[in-house]
DNA sequence: CTTGTATCAGAACGGTCGTTCTGTTATGAG
DNA sequence: CTCATAACAGAACGACCGTTCTGATACAAG
């Protein structure tokens, strides 16, 4: 007998995700996202606990439509440096369509704004990064395995930790930057140094 | 005849910039800038005017005060990667003292939080990713020029641009790093890669 | 059509935001 | 000692913060 809802959660989480992504966690008020939603004040408060209870749902979210989509073909078997390549790539040109410099990445703006004041959100960006490194190594082995160099586990997991901190970086700077080229490039020539250091 | 002030701006400015680099420029309140530096509300706003002009206070201070006294070796002429490294290695150092997860960099937290949004800020943390890069391409040359190996510009350019990225990237995840020998590591691994491509 | 019920819009809460203003106080020149 | 001066502490400003609550509303079962 209710009255049925007008919103879809989904759509919810989606619109106020876009939010915290452009303008950060502190900077995005209740009323911004009753605006950007359509939503009212009660109904973020039933549908979500409050502010910081719907912003961890966001990087949930996060993860899974924005990060999944892009990152799985270099979690797939089978994948190769140049699976981590198109990842970058796709990920700049995704960001010149919305508008360079741009909203980088949630992840990489949270782990600088939010955490490590607040401690659930520490832990889901650095499950975030966790997840991102794992990713990396399974290309590097892919691409060793094509070649005749063995890195060494300890290797391929180092060369995995830079690839989190150059994405981390990369994304930061693409919020200071108007020029997709000069992201391209350096995606370009960091892979360059990586694939040196797994071949002859 | 006037009463003389009874703090110094140069140590207001200090612990401003502290508050600022640790807890980001939002969560940062005018009462807490009052608790932390002992000046009235009308004290800070007749020294300074306003917040975010406070801040852009802040943010030339820590240039000066933070950033200088590492990285000038990097700039000094005859400066090498060997000088690159041990300003990674004293940053980190210095972070350790601090605690990891630490505040990680100022101006890296800027970038993701309040750039793109307010252009003055927008501004001074390119002007500081300007001068990190200048300070890298100067030692790399001098690094080139104790090898056979003559790379051009563009190439200096682009490994530049690279400990740009690497630099920001490193900052941002020491803020969900408790382990400072994992950064180390990171450090020596791409400073490895940088070396190769200008060696033979 | 009636009625129960969950959703709705929006008023209202105390608290804090960045900012301004008002007296009081401490000082050093005369 | 007197007094003009500027810094002082802190009250006060309207606006907005995150959160809670109230009463009207729209639907579906009976």
């Amino acid at each position: 007998m209710p009255r049925p809802r007008s919103y879809s959660r989904a759509q919810v989480i989606d619109t106020a995700m876009q939010r915290f992504w452009y303008f950060g966690f502190e900077a995005t008020s209740i009323d911004d996202l009753v605006r950007a939603t359509g939503v009212s004040r009660h109904g973020l408060y039933t549908e979500f606990s409050g502010k910081e209870a719907l912003f961890e749902v966001c990087l949930a979210a996060y993860s899974n439509s924005v990060v999944t989509p892009a990152f799985q073909q270099v979690e797939a078997e089978g994948a190769t440096l140049n699976e981590v390549n198109s990842f970058f790539v796709q990920q700049i040109a995704l960001a010149e369509t919305v508008g360079l410099p741009g909203p980088g990445c949630l992840m990489a703006n949270t782990m600088t704004e939010v955490a490590p004041h607040r401690t659930p959100v520490l832990a889901l960006v650095a499950q975030h990064n966790d997840r991102l490194k794992a990713g990396f190594e399974n290309a590097l082995r892919g691409s060793v395995r094509s070649t005749g160099k063995r890195p060494s586990r300890q290797v391929i997991g180092e060369l995995a930790d830079l690839l989190v901190i150059f994405a981390n970086g990369l994304w930061s700077v693409s919020r200071t930057i108007d020029d997709g080229r000069q992201l391209k490039r350096a995606v370009r020539s960091f892979l360059k140094s990586i694939t040196a250091r797994i071949s002859t």
